[in-house]
DNA sequence: TCAATGCACGC
DNA sequence: CCCTTTTGCATTGA
């Protein structure tokens, strides 16, 4: 029997978050907005509601530019993550009783497969659905957008074509009809990028892309990428709903107050996401044993350089070496000044004989 | 095999 | 006209 699999996004999550918690923003726009901290209205827009999109302002955008879009009664609002994480943690919960297995895939994402939960039947699928977003409704004053479909791939697509507030359900037997005529990069992993080339030889559409052989695709994209695109075109990418595993990685990143190439100014202004990221590592019970600097240069390259640190390094430990690998940065091109600096840990080990490495064997 | 880079995707 | 943040993965080049 083929699977039945549900894909639940929080439409525009944070920003709605912000309108069930403040009714005065009821049919306003609402930007929620990471601010940079370098100027006043340094940064951009993480999240818009619908109201803010019909004045084309969307996540990504400068908020500079959010504010020449919109009327005098936009409401631009802080992002607070945490609180959203909270919410969000609140739905999974409810989303994870109405499945067999369950995978988190963000803060407003997941994947449900519920195939014993609806005896296989799509009919069925739709009004189990149905309910559960009444659920999440009534108990958080949030609406999402659901797919469901034979796997994770259609069925996001699907839900992110039903938004807002929407519920699609595609059948096994109607996935070719849905997926042909839609745009390419209606495919979740083909971007701006893939879609870009992918248009200079004339292919718009789903239908379009199948008509490339798996040679051609692996040359645009290479071979791991060629094949979901494959096989994803065709609604058959399937894969076992599975929780997701522990993060292999944890990186902060911060915006310099101003552009500098002085490691002391650097580093002064890295040191609280260093903190922040053991932090997070501690919470996480891993230990890495590399440490990467990551420099974002005044035109907005990204470079970066890895060094191999003691397990369980401490702050200071951390900070003296982040400032050995920021100067060989620096020193690689006198002319480079740094706007944005960060810090990423990788190659955890953890504790107790276990190991985190997939290739490892006993 | 490793280090660095780039793409994607999310808000 | 301005440019945030986090993670995973694949490719590339040595």
């Amino acid at each position: 029997m083929g699977k039945v699999v549900a894909f639940v996004d929080l439409d525009y999550f944070f920003a709605q978050v912000e309108e069930v918690e403040k009714p005065e923003l009821a049919g306003k726009p609402v930007v929620v907005c990471v601010y940079s901290g370098r100027t006043e209205d340094s940064g951009v827009v993480s999240t818009a509601n619908y109201p803010a999109r019909r004045y084309g302002v969307k996540a990504g955008i400068p908020i500079k530019r959010a504010k020449k879009l919109l009327p005098p009664e936009a409401v631009f609002l802080p992002i607070r993550l945490q609180h959203y994480t909270q919410l969000s943690r609140h739905v999974m919960s409810i989303l994870d009783r109405y499945a067999d297995r369950m995978r988190i895939e963000s803060i407003d994402e997941a994947v449900l497969d519920i195939t014993n939960r609806v005896g296989g039947d799509f009919e069925k699928a739709a009004e189990y659905v149905a309910g559960m977003k009444t659920e999440v409704l009534r108990a958080t004053g949030l609406r999402c957008s659901v797919g469901v479909a034979p796997n994770r791939v259609v069925a996001k697509i699907a839900a992110d074509i039903s938004k807002p507030d929407g519920l699609r359900v595609v059948k096994s037997e109607e996935v070719e009809d849905f997926l042909s005529p839609l745009p390419v990069n209606s495919i979740p992993g083909i971007g701006s990028k893939a879609a870009a080339s992918l248009a200079e030889m004339g292919v718009k559409t789903v239908e379009d892309l199948k008509q490339l052989s798996l040679e051609t695709l692996e040359k645009l994209f290479g071979r791991k990428r060629a094949e979901y695109v494959y096989f994803a075109a065709r609604g058959k990418y399937d894969e076992p709903v599975e929780p997701r595993p522990p993060p292999k990685q944890v990186s902060r990143i911060i915006t310099l107050k101003r552009n500098t190439r002085d490691v002391d100014d650097v580093i002064a202004e890295l040191s609280r996401a260093v903190a922040d990221g053991l932090a997070r590592m501690e919470a996480l019970q891993a230990a890495a044993s590399r440490v990467g600097a990551v420099a974002i240069t005044s035109d907005l390259r990204t470079i970066t350089r890895q060094a191999e640190i003691r397990p369980g390094a401490s702050y200071e430990e951390v900070l003296k070496i982040l400032r050995k690998l920021f100067q060989e940065i620096l020193q690689q091109d006198a002319r480079l000044q740094l706007r944005r600096a960060g810090v990423r840990f990788s190659d955890f080990v953890s504790q107790a004989g276990q190991s985190t490495l997939s290739g490892y064997i006993e």
